[in-house]
DNA sequence: GCAAGGTC
């Protein structure tokens, strides 16, 4: 008998459905030679520190590294404290059966590092010597399941790809909790004051983002606006300079000929540009992009709105959500027709699945080599029935933007009107000519908009002579950059990478950003629970802890994004072959120095806690 | 009491 592990469930019974194994047990489904079992994402991590005999937090215990780590089964949190997941602990009793019994392994969780990883951990805590071959696999379609099947790899080929992942666990082991006991500790033991690669940048640019606004000084300068009249129509005008003092703009102002000061028809027409403007729909959602959506127009968290998309997906009703992709392959772009056929008669989007059925599809989003783990999200199709409003609201959105996605370019139409009158003036509007994907969900254009666009221009020619009917000076200041929201962070940590100057860190986290889509909603959740920045109303907000934190920590590494980028070239070298020694001795140095310096920096917030 | 990673 050979036995199949997914990293999850679903895919374990996808595979058995193609493989035609149909007898389900409890934890796996068997048929056909094979078994076909499944873990639940980690099921083991590296143990805490107490399994070495670190008992407390204590200095003297500082750094902890231990000699070798050692794996324990995944805790819940229960009224009497961590506990041993008894769901977790079941599956892996039935894992280790099934691995005694068999004679060989065929590894199907998910095709990248924290997949082999998950394997990994398990096959070496059961102290399985069985073979085992790797399923690497990009796309659940039953084709690519099959073409899978007979390309299996051997199992030793993706040794270092397990080196890699396991150096990543080891790394965030021991920073975090070394510079987590240091600084506790040194402030006094009174509170948690967690630190890792990931959470602490985010923290950093919060509270550097939230400085930045509280010390920034606003520049007033001065704009003069004019109305004119075409007909019955009116449009408004903005002076082509800003003006730094009032006077200057006054003297402007009393320069424009006006219907007022005599001048019937003073606001001469110099030119007229008119620009045609595509703009190709949306990507499909990936979690973070859906995250931002939702957050943006619902209001909702990106924990709430990843837990509401894992109830959709339990329900078998949207795809997996934890994806990082916006793209799918020609495998699923083949059935995304039918897919849209099943909204045809649906009260909202029924206009928008008949277009697309009768048109071409766009093909912006179907790009098989940017398929990661995982593809975009999309609907399954199946009819979700009634649904309760923040589920319906999410659904509608995986819908709306598979819609959109395959729908035709927006044609826009932008005119700039130069006018004179006593000086320069400027004009400008768009209009939709063609609404393509903005007419699925048919709202206004989230572009930016300043004061002076027009929605709509009326018809003039260049050399027209117009009555300008009003006249004012307007007093305007520059603006801050906003606080972050859960969706502009959410951007952020996807894109800090690419701020990077070094070319090879920025390299090396180009697909990566800070976290992964899985995790990014809990870091956010993390830095609340430790109260170090809070919500106000859409806005992250430091608090006095948190900003008292980052000034202990933000000239150090373990502050900076580009922490990642470095363990991500590394990491990259390898799974490449490189040496894992050479590295992990470069994470105990690390280790011994953030841990020295922050048993000595922490001192200061002692005072900050009590106080408050 | 602690990381970051995965999932139910």
């Amino acid at each position: 008998m050979k036995v199949v592990i997914a990293e999850k469930p679903s895919v374990g019974r996808e595979l058995a459905k193609v493989f035609g194994a149909t007898t389900r047990k409890d934890g796996y489904i068997e048929g056909k030679g094979y078994t076909f079992t499944w873990a639940f994402g980690h099921l083991l991590q590296l143990a805490p520190p107490q399994e070495y005999g670190f008992y407390g937090w204590r200095k003297e215990n500082l750094p902890m590294l231990p000699q070798k780590f050692k794996l324990s089964i995944r805790k819940i949190k229960t009224k009497d404290g961590l506990v041993e997941d008894p769901a977790v602990k079941k599956q892996l009793d039935t894992i280790k059966r099934l691995f005694d019994e068999c004679d060989e392994i065929i590894v199907a969780t998910d095709a990248g590092r924290e997949g082999e990883l998950i394997f990994r951990y398990i096959y070496y805590y059961l102290k399985c010597k069985k073979p085992f071959r790797r399923l690497w696999i990009s796309s659940q379609t039953d084709e690519a399941i099959k073409d899978g099947f007979r390309n299996l790899k051997p199992g030793t080929e993706y040794d270092t790809l397990f080196n890699s992942a396991h150096a990543r666990s080891q790394s965030d082991w021991l920073v975090g909790m070394n510079a987590t006991q240091a600084l506790s500790i040194s402030a006094g033991n009174k509170a948690v004051l967690s630190l890792g690669r990931v959470q602490t940048p985010t923290l950093a640019m919060i509270c550097a983002r939230y400085l930045e606004i509280k010390n920034f000084v606003p520049k007033i300068y001065y704009q003069v606006a004019i109305q004119l009249s075409k007909g019955e129509q009116f449009f408004k005008a903005i002076s082509t300079k800003n003006f730094d003092t009032k006077e200057e703009a006054e003297a402007v102002l009393a320069k424009v000929l006006d219907v007022e000061s005599g001048n019937p028809t003073g606001g001469h027409i110099k030119n007229v540009e008119g620009k045609a403007k595509k703009e190709p729909p949306p990507l499909l959602h990936d979690l973070s992009s859906l995250q931002q959506e939702a957050n943006k127009k619902k209001g909702y968290t990106a924990d709430q709105t990843l837990g509401i998309l894992q109830n959709l997906y339990e329900s078998k009703l949207v795809t997996y959500p934890r994806t990082g992709s916006r793209y799918i392959g020609d495998d699923i772009f083949a059935t995304v027709p039918d897919l849209i056929a099943k909204y045809k008669s649906h009260n909202f989007f029924g206009k928008s699945a008949e277009f697309l059925l009768e048109n071409k599809l766009n093909k912006r989003s179907v790009n098989a080599k940017k398929v990661t783990d995982h593809h975009a999200v999309l609907p399954t199709g199946i009819d979700p029935g009634y649904l309760p409003e923040d589920k319906q609201a999410i659904y509608d959105m995986v819908v709306g933007r598979m819609l959109e996605a395959f729908h035709q370019d927006c044609i826009k139409e932008t005119t700039k009107i130069s006018i004179e009158s006593g000086s320069d003036f400027v004009a400008n509007g768009t209009v939709i000519k063609t609404a393509g994907w903005r007419s699925v969900f048919n709202d206004p254009d989230d572009e930016k908009k300043d004061a002076s666009e027009n929605a709509t221009l009326p018809k003039v020619d260049k050399g027209e002579n117009l009555p300008v009917t009003k006249k004012a000076v307007v007093e305007k200041q520059t603006k801050p950059k906003p606080q972050y929201t859960e969706a502009t962070l959410l951007k952020a940590l996807e894109t800090c990478g690419k701020e990077i100057e070094d070319e090879e860190l920025r390299y090396a986290m180009k697909d990566s950003g800070l976290g992964t889509p899985a995790t990014r909603a809990s870091i956010i959740e993390t830095l609340i629970t430790r109260e170090y920045i809070t919500r106000e109303k859409k806005n992250l907000i430091p608090s006095s802890k948190g900003l008292a934190i980052y000034d202990v920590v933000k000239e150090k590494k373990i502050a900076q994004a580009e922490l990642t980028g470095q363990w991500e070239k590394r990491l990259e070298e390898i799974r490449g072959g490189a040496s894992v020694l050479d590295f992990k001795n470069e994470i105990i140095d690390y280790t011994r120095n953030i841990t020295q310096e922050l048993l000595v920096a922490g001192a200061g917030l002692e005072k900050m806690l009590v106080t408050g």
